[in-house]
DNA sequence: TAGTGGTCTAGACCACTTC
DNA sequence: AAGTGGTCTAGACCACTAA
């Protein structure tokens, strides 16, 4: 016997799934619910706080519960990384690219703080540190229309960026091209990466940061960067709104019995 | 003023992060809580639910409520495609695979089902079929140690599979190879693939297939497998959980102002 | 059998939105 | 001011686990 709470989760969840109840409408009152037998308002609040964490509905106090619209997912292949839009030092590329995925650019659009910190253990690993040396972090914070989305932490050893414009104290977006480009002219040219992803639940403060909804899920993403000669010159950590990204990767199938080319093997 | 439950979860989450609560270890009880004025049962059950959610604590009806252990990831790398270990059809390379991550092999470890079904859209799409065409669907559902841990649902085109074994109606693991050793037997031999991921919280019939913990996320797969020649001969989607998995990615960063060599364009 | 967490009720009051 | 969802209480009873 299934509880309460659950039969009607079930029953309000099937009206949105067959569209019975449409994105921007509001489901019925608790308190209705309640006056048709359906449970006290801790049942029924039950069943709400469930669809609410499965990222169906969402609450607004003095208004009603409404169902959410299924947001669009920006897709993140590698061509984002193009060296095109950052070897040249110019910001041509980065605007159309904005331009071409129609989202308005602002300056607002991504904050940076830069430090100097011991290495976390993973960091410390990929940058062939011992445990505790100290690198420089480099956060960002990233928003879309004023919605932020993401963060990204990029650590680099102190011989690779010290005296460059990456390391500067003041606050503030990056600057044309970007770390890469910094990389770049400091003679360390990003030739290869390697990306890891999971995902998981946020911590409270990543919820708050990044003003996800309950019930969302984060991605986190754990980048390095290689120079041709297989230098580590960046690890970069990120954590994703799960609800906002996808990523896509391309191939060929390995084969062990040949010799294999164009990929970094490590 | 945050909520009473909040404060509580605050106040718990604490021990757990610094370690004064050790996974195995139990929670204080809710009726002790009670009793010391932390608030009602209703409010304490609340913290709890938080946590639990938060993938930190597990209930245990007449136990108590533990700390969970963080799971180590099982690490995806694109090797685990490897030719070697399919296209000579022995077994030797997957039991290898196998005996080499010190994970027992079970032949119930993965059931298939196959069947003829009207292709979903985006299945559809990446076969260049009409709607609704006809496709050959093999849904295995993959066991680690008697655990589910992922879905997976492979697409093929009539014509690539009708006649091979992988269209056998009998019920069971798939053979030498697997799926791609019948389509490279069949004149198909999978070169390159396109992965696409994101993350969401599960449906309710995927939380009970995979046995979920409350609150916790999948990872969507949706794997595009191609010939040299540029055929699609596979378009298949996994649910993995994701607290099992992670998946990592090695490439080249792209450059528009050169030829591309050895990874597919599209 | 005792002890744990899970569900449920009826009702009070608070916080926020809308009119 | 009215109406919405959010929090909280005190207590009852159920479901499961372990000694």
């Amino acid at each position: 016997m299934a509880p309460k709470w659950q039969e009607l989760a079930d029953e309000l969840r099937a009206l949105i799934v067959n569209g019975d109840l449409k994105p921007g409408q509001t489901l019925p009152q608790i308190r209705d619910l309640v006056e048709q037998g359906k449970g006290s308002k801790t049942t029924v609040q039950a069943a709400y706080k469930a669809l609410e964490a499965e990222g169906l509905i969402a609450p607004s106090r003095g208004h009603g519960t409404v169902v959410l619209e299924r947001p669009v997912l920006k897709r993140l292949g590698t061509e984002r990384y193009d060296k095109a839009k950052w070897r040249d030092g110019d910001e041509v590329a980065f605007i159309a690219d904005r331009k071409a995925s129609n989202r308005p650019y602002q300056r607002s659009d991504q904050t940076q703080t830069v430090s100097r910190v011991p290495a976390p253990a993973q960091v410390a690993e990929a940058h062939g540190l011992p445990a505790g040396a100290e690198v420089y972090a480099r956060a960002r914070l990233v928003k879309e229309q004023g919605r932020p989305t993401h963060t990204l932490t990029s650590y680099y050893r102190p011989e690779h960026v010290e005296g460059t414009r990456l390391v500067d104290p003041t606050p503030g977006p990056a600057g044309r091209g970007g770390g890469f480009r910094v990389l770049y002219e400091a003679g360390y040219e990003p030739d290869s990466m390697k990306e890891v992803l999971h995902s998981r639940m946020p911590t409270p403060q990543e919820r708050e940061l990044l003003q996800l909804r309950p019930g969302e899920p984060v991605v986190e993403l754990h980048r390095t960067t290689y120079t041709a000669d297989g230098t580590v010159i960046e690890y970069a950590i990120g954590v994703h709104a799960a609800s906002r990204f996808s990523w896509e990767y391309r191939f060929q199938i390995p084969d062990s019995a040949h010799v294999q080319k164009g990929v970094p093997q490590k």
